[in-house]
DNA sequence: CGGTATCCTCTCCGATACTG
DNA sequence: CAGTATCGGAGAGGATACCG
C-alpha cells in the first residue's frame, strides 16, 4: 500500500494525512527513542540473548533494555523465547513484522549516512553565523 | 549510496553499522521527537508562516514551534526567509535536503499505516495474556 | 542468567510574561 | 506578527539493591 501524495492542496488528502499523523508519530516515537533502533538493528543480525544485547548496545542500562524489549514484544516486533535449561536461557528475535520495519528504518539509515556531512556542514555554517567570532 | 546489508556475520560490515548508529540515532531522534514530523509534514505542502504553522499543528506551543524550527534550520532542512514588510513576515520552507528526508520519512509513514492494525492486534493479545481477566 | 522494584536526578516541555 | 526569557511540573532514564 502506498498513500497518495498531495500534488495539489486537495483537502481530503491532507485531512487523511492529518488523521494518520498520530499513528505515524506513535511509530516514530517508538523507533526514535533512545534505544529501540540500536536494539532492533542488533537483532537484525540474528537472535540474541539478554546479556548479549546488553553488551552489544553500549551504555544501555538493564532497566532500559528490559523496557525496550517489552515494548517491542508487546507491539509484535520481537519474539521472546524462554528455554528451560540450566542456566536459564532467553532468546529475542525479530518477527517478520519486525523485519519489515527494519527495512524501512534502513531507508532512513541510508539517508543519514548519505547526508550526514551536509548536516554537519549546515550546522557549522549556522553556528558560525550566530557566534560571529571571539576575536578582538 | 546504499550500504551493504550483512548477509553473513561479516564483522567489518557489522562494525561499520555500529559506527553509524550514532549518526542514525541522531537523525531518528530529530525526526522522532514530539513535533518535528508534524512540522515537516506540514511544510511538505509548501511554505508556511510562523502562526500558520502554529494553527496547522494543533497542540504545539509557541516555544516548541520556535525550537523545532530552529533545529531544522540549523540542520539545513528548513529555510527561514524574513521579509521587511509591515507587519513583519517570516516564511519557512523545506530545503531540497529537507525534501529528501521527507521521502524517507514517508517510507516509515507508509509502514505505519500499512501495519497499524497488526500492532494494535499484537498489543491487545499481549495485554490480554498479562491481565488474564477481571471476571468473578 | 535474566530479570523486578525503588529511588532519585536531569531534561523536556508547557504556561506565562515580556519585546521588537 | 514573530519571537525571547523564565519558571515549574512530569516523565524518562540511570544507579542500586534484591529475586527465581
Amino acid at each position: 500500500m502506498h498513500v497518495d501524495r498531495p500534488a495539489s492542496g486537495a483537502s481530503s488528502v491532507l485531512k487523511a494525512r492529518d488523521e494518520m499523523t498520530c499513528q505515524v508519530r506513535d511509530v516514530l516515537n517508538r523507533v526514535g527513542d533512545k534505544w529501540t533502533l540500536s536494539v532492533v538493528n542488533e537483532l537484525g543480525a540474528g537472535p540474541r540473548r539478554f546479556n548479549e544485547l546488553r553488551r552489544a548496545v553500549p551504555g544501555i542500562s538493564q532497566r532500559m533494555l528490559t523496557a525496550t524489549l517489552r515494548v517491542l514484544e508487546r507491539d509484535g516486533l520481537v519474539i521472546r523465547s524462554v528455554y528451560a535449561e540450566v542456566p536459564p536461557r532467553v532468546d529475542y528475535e525479530l518477527t517478520p513484522l519486525g523485519r519489515t520495519l527494519l527495512e524501512r528504518v534502513w531507508g532512513l539509515v541510508d539517508w543519514a549516512v548519505e547526508h550526514h556531512d551536509d548536516i554537519e556542514g549546515a550546522r557549522d555554517r549556522y553556528d558560525a553565523r550566530r557566534a560571529p567570532d571571539n576575536s578582538p
